[in-house]
RNA sequence: GGUCCCAUCGUCUAGGGGUUAGGACAUCGGCCUCUCACGCCGGUAACGGGGGUUCAAAUCCCCCUGGGAUCACCA
């Protein structure tokens, strides 16, 4: 069988978009799946719009999702002689003519043919002329002017376009370059690709191409349009939806599994199973289930996702994800135990990174601030004794504690106090962390160890008593 | 406007002639509980409308409606 070679193409005009990553997520997995090539090329032929940062911004953004290639990146502004050698081939063909209609006139016509009603298309005048090359002259693909052409689409099914719809559009500009539709024709061609997966939008230049294809007398790849991806007003997805750069959710505290499973699982299904890791999409998926209809990209579906994938992950691999994170907070922490333990202490309560990292901060800092509102509401002359005894009596305890000791230990307190184990919690948690919201009292006493947790207790000792004093 | 595509809970979707139309997210109850979560149990919620075909249509066909895409010497 032929080896399957699919390509991701964008054009360096922007950061990379959600709908971006879907598409080369898609051919990524693809070829992945079907043990082919993934090839990478980039679309800047556009001098003005095109720019360096875009192209790193869009690497950055692939290695972030983890999708790598086995050929390019190519770049179509290096493949210009490549290209002109193919127009030639068509003028030499007679399947191509230059033209010398100014704009002006390409204008008028269109003009006059909206007035009659018909369509706003090139007339002709130079197809039969015979014109040689000259300055102002472009060059235009002689389309056949009836029958019709078919797209085989493998999303889609079978899409019939009438050829008297098309006409002889501009294959190469009166300044040398070729457009659009020609170069990825004669890129596509000369790379071998012949699985190409792409957004919605390109469905409309599909015949164009495929009649390229057939002038150049080359095989037809395999086409597959997948649906757009849309805001929650159901308008393609743009910048007034929020955040559509792919990077965005990297600094929101997204995985990049949750992200591709996500966005794989938009617009493609596996019967009812949701979570997917990254070898299980490689396996599972195939372009039969990709669906036909749009998709709205929904942020708290994502959000889920993510918890899931958050709570499914090794501590390692959040470790490494996170700690960019706490950077930001000013924590410089390394990879270790210390930090997968915390971490271990914060899967089940966290959305996000972000979240992770808000709630991670006092196991690290080394002079808690009480929050105002808990410290009043807990650290009280009443919670003098039971934290005192705690502190004893965990001073008491060799470590590593066994969260088995650590319940004796808050059942001796009980007992001594007559206290609920609640009446206590809350005042140690607010001494261990500053706030009354917190991971499980006993698993960060495990954690934070025994030097970190009796300081504290003794410190909240000492804030309590000054605060008595105070007033 | 022309051309093209699409249409199952609010959202993502399963289901492709006979189903109590299933799952997930969200939402609403309840349980669990040292806070917050997690987890568990349960509820509300969908085949856009109209015609056919058929014993039988969410499923096949047509029309309508709605949404989207595209109409460059941009990609």
């Amino acid at each position: 069988m032929e080896t399957i070679v699919t390509r991701f193409a964008p054009s360096p005009t922007g950061y990379l978009h959600v709908g971006g990553a879907r598409t080369a997520l898609f051919n990524w997995l693809y070829s992945r799946h079907m043990n082919g090539k993934f090839v990478l090329r980039i679309e800047d032929t556009d001098r003005v719009r095109s720019t360096r940062e875009s192209v790193d911004a869009i690497f950055d953004a692939l290695k972030w999702l983890e999708i790598d290639w086995d050929e390019g990146p190519f770049f179509q502004s290096e493949r210009q002689e490549i290209y002109l050698k193919y127009v030639n081939q068509l003028i030499d063909t007679g399947n191509a003519y230059y033209c010398t209609c100014t704009p002006e006139q390409i204008d008028l016509m269109r003009k006059k043919a909206m007035e009659t009603g018909d369509k706003p298309k090139y007339d002709g005048t130079c197809r039969e002329k015979g014109l040689g090359k000259s300055d102002n002259a472009v060059v235009r693909f002689k389309a056949p002017v009836s029958g019709t052409t078919l797209v085989e689409d493998v999303i889609k099914g079978n899409i019939v376009f009438q050829n008297s719809e098309q006409d002889d559009f501009v294959i190469c500009r009166s300044n040398g370059t070729p457009t659009y539709n020609f170069v990825v024709v004669v890129d596509d061609m000369t790379m071998g690709i012949n699985t190409i997966i792409r957004g919605d939008d390109h469905v409309m230049n599909t015949p164009k191409q495929i009649l390229l294809y057939q002038a150049l007398g080359s095989k037809l790849p395999v086409f597959g349009h997948v649906p757009m991806v849309l805001g929650g007003d159901r308008a393609r997805l743009s910048k007034r939806h929020g955040a559509t750069s792919v990077t965005a959710y990297r600094d929101m505290g997204f995985l990049p599994d949750a992200f591709i499973n996500y966005l794989v699982r938009l617009g493609w299904s596996f019967g009812d199973q949701e979570f997917f890791t990254r070898d299980e999409l490689i396996e599972k998926f195939t372009l039969e289930n990709i669906g036909k209809s749009a998709g709205i990209f929904d942020q708290t579906k994502l959000t889920a996702l993510n918890a899931d994938h958050i709570k499914a992950a090794a501590p390692d691999t959040i470790s490494c994800h996170l700690i960019p994170f706490l950077k930001k907070e000013g924590i410089t922490t390394q990879p270790g135990d210390y930090l997968n333990g915390a971490i271990q202490t914060l899967v089940t309560r966290s959305k996000t990174l972000q979240e992770m990292s808000d709630g991670i901060g006092f196991y690290f800092s080394d002079d808690i601030e009480f929050d105002e509102k808990a410290a009043k509401k807990f650290l009280k002359p009443g919670a003098l004794g039971p934290i005192s005894m705690l502190e004893a009596k965990l001073s008491a305890l060799s470590e590593p504690f066994e969260e088995k000791e650590l319940e004796a230990v808050f059942k001796s307190v009980m007992d001594d106090t007559g206290l609920k184990l609640g009446k206590i919690a809350q005042p140690v948690r607010v001494a261990l962390t500053g706030t009354s919201v917190s991971p499980g009292i006993f698993e960060i006493i495990q954690v934070m160890g025994k030097t970190k947790v009796t300081k504290r207790l003794a410190a909240a000792v000492d804030y309590i008593n000054e605060r008595a004093s105070v007033e």
